[in-house]
DNA sequence: GACTAGCATTTCATATTATGCAATTTATTT
DNA sequence: AAATAAATTGCATAATATGAAATGCTAGTC
């Protein structure tokens, strides 16, 4: 048994230990199906999964066959309605997303401001709950919908309290976005363009000494949001929770809305100390 | 009442065409674990799925290793954080009224009716995709246009299945605005200007009974419409979809094509139970 | 603490079936 | 309309998934 300089490396075995090849292939697709923005050439998958287009043209046969992957008919693969299914179904096995959804239209009466529940996918942010509540309707969101890392309140708690790896391809590709956009960032972060490393690691411990994120009317028009996360027994992020409201003084520190924010994630922390 | 063993077996053609075997075989017990309700043994998934243990735990052996799937150490199966991602991915590309008004020719067909797909704005049910039926029929309706709660069908799917929050404003100047004019819903409900609550409340029961809302030619003379949900996972109306007719037998409860709204709007919702 | 029962897991010889080349069909571009 | 590129299907072969049986665990019982 050879033993690997690279134990750093967050590689993964190509074959898992008393599994299927095929299987172990397959499942390497799917998930570079799920990593794809949108609907995908079969060629395009084959090529990032390193496998003949034949290999993979078979595979999304059965994924299709499964409701795990559809095609537009002519060539183009993206996930299918199965993939949401079981992924409702483990998320509806997280103790911790029922708990806080199931609490959630509490918080929403006290503060009287929407309320959003997000967990860290693939993509980002993505909202997994959500309670509106009476003033504003943001048409454009909704359960799915996924946030940018550094413009959002949401992005940032998760930036500051996940590791870095789980993080850093994300905030990668967000970067070079927005280098083509310096104006959204220039406001709040003057020298991201120059020093990004820096301007990024102040913004982490800004939120982790105050315990959660805001952001101002920048990101989405109009409007502001709060968000603090619930963080599990090793102090990582297990979801954000988010308010949103058109009210600039809702989102000051010592506003009520925010000591509730901040009460309720509290309450939902492994440690309560 | 004996209840089967075998209440989780995934019915569909057993093999793809053009697929893997394997594969096939092995996505029919990602299914049984996600339909399961948490840890599951090896030897109920094989039984679920009819087949040998052997191979259920190879399979397994591969979930896991892709993290699809999680065990507790000890021969008890869940599914794990990859299937969350996979899944949150595939949330998070569906846009849901896209994916409904791309199917909404087929419904116009098969109905011969006018069918319109509406969300909730700020002003109350809006009107965001529309097809008409070769039948004409003659209206002021459009993309934009918004309809009232209570005298419309459409507004009373959203009563019935939207938070309270969400509605009572709108509601609330509704009632008023109706009070000056009690004939427009004397006829249905005789008492509404005496106890709104109480008549309001009954008719959101009867709707969400009936899963639809109708209404005759009252509204806009000489014009009856059906509307059905189409509910996310929390239950809550996401959209709703409304048939517009000058046939008052259309919308007659065992009418085809209620049957065939309800149909198209189960197939759009999050969870069919 | 040893024994047993009921699992999950691993081994291994065999045949099934996944594989990739090449051919064919379908889409896209010139 | 012809040519190019891409997706899909057929087929012979070798790789590998398979299930019976053996082994290894865990938990419950005396």
């Amino acid at each position: 048994m050879v033993k690997t300089k690279d134990q750093n490396l967050i590689v993964r075995e190509s074959q898992s230990a008393g599994g299927i090849q095929s299987l172990d292939s397959a499942l390497v697709l799917l998930e570079v199906l799920a990593a794809q923005m949108g609907l995908t050439s079969l060629g395009d998958l084959a090529k990032a999964c390193g496998i003949p287009t034949t290999k993979a043209h078979r595979y999304l046969s059965s994924f299709v066959h499964a409701g795990l992957a559809q095609t537009d008919g002519n060539g183009r693969y993206d996930l299918g309605k199965g993939a949401m299914e079981i992924g409702l179904a483990a998320l509806s096995r997280r103790d911790i997303v029922n708990a806080v959804g199931d609490a959630l239209p509490e918080l929403v009466r006290d503060t009287g401001i929407t309320a959003l529940v997000s967990v860290w996918g693939t993509s980002g942010p993505t909202v997994v709950r959500w309670q509106r509540a009476a003033a504003p309707v943001i048409t454009s969101l909704g359960l799915g919908t996924t946030f940018p890392i550094l413009t959002s309140a949401t992005g940032q708690v998760f930036l500051a309290y996940l590791p870095k790896v789980m993080t850093t391809d994300l905030l990668k590709s967000e970067l070079t976005r927005i280098r083509r956009q310096p104006y959204l960032l220039e406001n709040t972060f003057p020298d991201t363009a120059q020093n990004p490393t820096k301007a990024i690691s102040a913004l982490e411990n800004e939120t982790r000494e105050l315990g959660y994120a805001t952001v101002d009317g920048r990101f989405i028009p109009g409007l502001v949001a709060a968000a603090a996360p619930v963080l599990d027994w090793q102090n990582e992020a297990e979801l954000a929770i988010t308010l949103i409201s058109s009210d600039p003084s809702a989102i000051l520190p010592d506003a009520m809305q925010v000591q509730k924010l901040l009460e309720f994630t509290r309450e939902f922390s492994a440690s309560r100390g």
